[in-house]
RNA sequence: GGAAGAGUGGCAGAGCUGGUUUAAUGCACCGGUCUUGAAAACCGGCGUGCCUUCACGGGCACCGGGGGUUCGAAUCCCUCCUCUUCCGCCA
């Protein structure tokens, strides 16, 4: 959520940003709205407030008169209060319309994007950073999609997951198990060597928590939800590890704050259908390793670069063809200024498959969570989130089956193979 | 799940028979005096959010969350949450 104040300060920006996330001109007069809003509430409150210390004051002498006996005159008193307190119920009712219905439009309004986020209107916009320039892996003609090779090795069980659950769970059995675990472990060493502290965070999560990293209220079809608890399944451990911060002001001495943590992330993914959920391509739960990072607001974009850096190092080593996209403003998350994805190629589908989404999100979460940190005049500030994938296990299990297949099975990357103890599923 | 007790500012801890305590005091922390330097001692400062002010400053709200009683609530009532202890159940 935007604060107030970056709107009323920077309107032409913001302005700006939301005409690049390809906003109607009609709907831009929402931040005069805000704007209104809030002069609304500012006066309301200022009355509001003289009213509250003058009834404040008033009782304060009804105290003495009634120690020093003066009954009428208390009496008097008691009358003028009570006729301010209509005033004040009055006025805190309109404050609390006023209010909601503010918060009601900050919250229709994104992030503002970074001046290097592209124009654009679909993902087919996105500016590829850095392209893969060696060769593309070539498979025969005859080459086996993941999910043929999955069921040719008995890797993973789509149909039992089905039995069990329903579509979009998958069943991961043995070396198909194992691979998984090893890329988990392998993306977990990873961060840890890079400085990331390892977290376990819980995997259901209350309203506050989801309100703190922007999930609700606007997100709240794409959760699982628990309604006899009120608790949701995390969508991604970025909410539960940046709620770590919620309502907290950072001492300047645990910046930078790096962490890490492995879960399962539990999406409905509603209203997708259709070619692109065959196999792992989409489910409904999929294991990741996220990094976070809390940052001062100078230091964002260059752990935001470090991030960038993180990423394509493991995907380096996997030995997978990637490239990196920094998202256009048709594309760029809600909550994002601006966001690095990193897609791999899975040769036998001949598709570019997301794998990992890297983002700094500048303010816009941390004034939900109300995370601060004082700078060095000792004045509270924001600090700034960045989150990424470090990686997306599903689609990275696609791409490495498929890519790297043989006619004697399915080749395992070097540096798994001391996770995996095998190097060749077959 | 049942019973009892408790939740106060970074920590400790008073207040909890409602009104000069709208939060004492100690520790920690920051600044100063003293000192060659340090310690001690002394003096001062020391929460968050919002409103107002060019500024100095002033005001409002917050004592686990929410609601209520009252002229006035940390203090009384209701409700929820959390913690501790005991019982029950259970990896």
């Amino acid at each position: 959520m935007l604060l107030v104040n970056q709107i009323r300060q920077d309107k032409e920006r913001v302005l700006n940003s939301l005409r690049k996330r390809n906003w109607k001109e009609e709907n831009l007069s929402v931040l005069d709205k805000i704007l209104e809003l809030d002069d609304q509430r500012k006066k309301l409150q200022t009355e509001n407030d003289s009213n509250l210390a003058s009834v404040n004051s008033k009782s304060k002498e009804i105290g003495s008169l009634m120690r020093e006996g003066q009954k009428d005159q208390a009496n008097t008193k008691k009358q003028e209060v009570a006729a301010l307190k209509e005033e004040i119920k009055e006025r805190e009712e309109r404050m609390k319309m006023v209010n909601l219905e503010l918060t009601e439009h900050l919250l229709s309004v994104p992030n503002i994007t970074h001046d290097l986020v592209p124009n654009g209107a679909s993902d087919e916009d996105n500016e590829v950073t850095q392209a893969w320039t060696k060769d593309l892996p070539q498979l025969p003609e005859n080459a086996i999609p993941h999910w043929d090779l999955a069921k040719k090795y008995n890797l993973i069980d789509f149909e039992l997951g089905v039995k069990i659950t329903g579509a979009g769970f998958p069943l991961f059995r043995g070396k198909g198990a194992r691979l998984e675990r090893a890329l988990i472990n392998f993306f977990l060493d990873e961060a840890q060597s890079a400085g990331y502290e390892e977290i376990i965070p819980p995997l259901l999560v209350n309203e506050d928590t989801a309100r703190g990293t922007g999930q609700l209220p606007d997100k709240e079809g794409q959760m699982y939800y628990v309604t006899k608890d009120d608790f949701y399944l995390i969508p991604t451990s970025e909410v539960p590890i940046t709620n770590i911060y919620r309502n907290e002001i950072v001492k300047s001495e645990e910046f930078p704050i790096k962490l890490t943590g492995y879960t399962p992330c539990f999406r409905r993914e509603a209203g997708s259908y259709g070619a692109d959920v065959k196999g792992l391509n989409r489910v409904h739960q999929f294991d990741k390793v996220e990094i976070v990072q809390i940052s001062k607001q100078e230091d964002s974009y260059k752990a935001l670069d470090e991030m960038v850096k993180h990423v394509a190092q493991l995907l380096e080593k996997l030995e997978l063809p990637y490239r990196i996209l920094r998202l256009c403003g048709g594309d760029i998350g809600f909550t994002s200024s601006l966001t690095y994805d990193f897609e791999v190629f899975s040769a036998a589908q001949k598709k570019w498959l997301e794998v990992s989404s890297v983002s700094n999100c500048e303010t816009y979460q941390s004034n939900r969570l109300r995370c601060r940190y004082k700078d060095e005049n000792g004045k509270t500030k924001l600090v700034h989130t960045l989150n990424g994938s470090a990686l997306a296990l599903a689609r990275i299990i696609a791409s490495l089956l498929e890519n790297n297949q043989h006619e004697g099975g399915i080749k395992i990357p070097k540096v798994l193979i001391p996770y995996t103890k095998f190097d060749n599923i077959d």
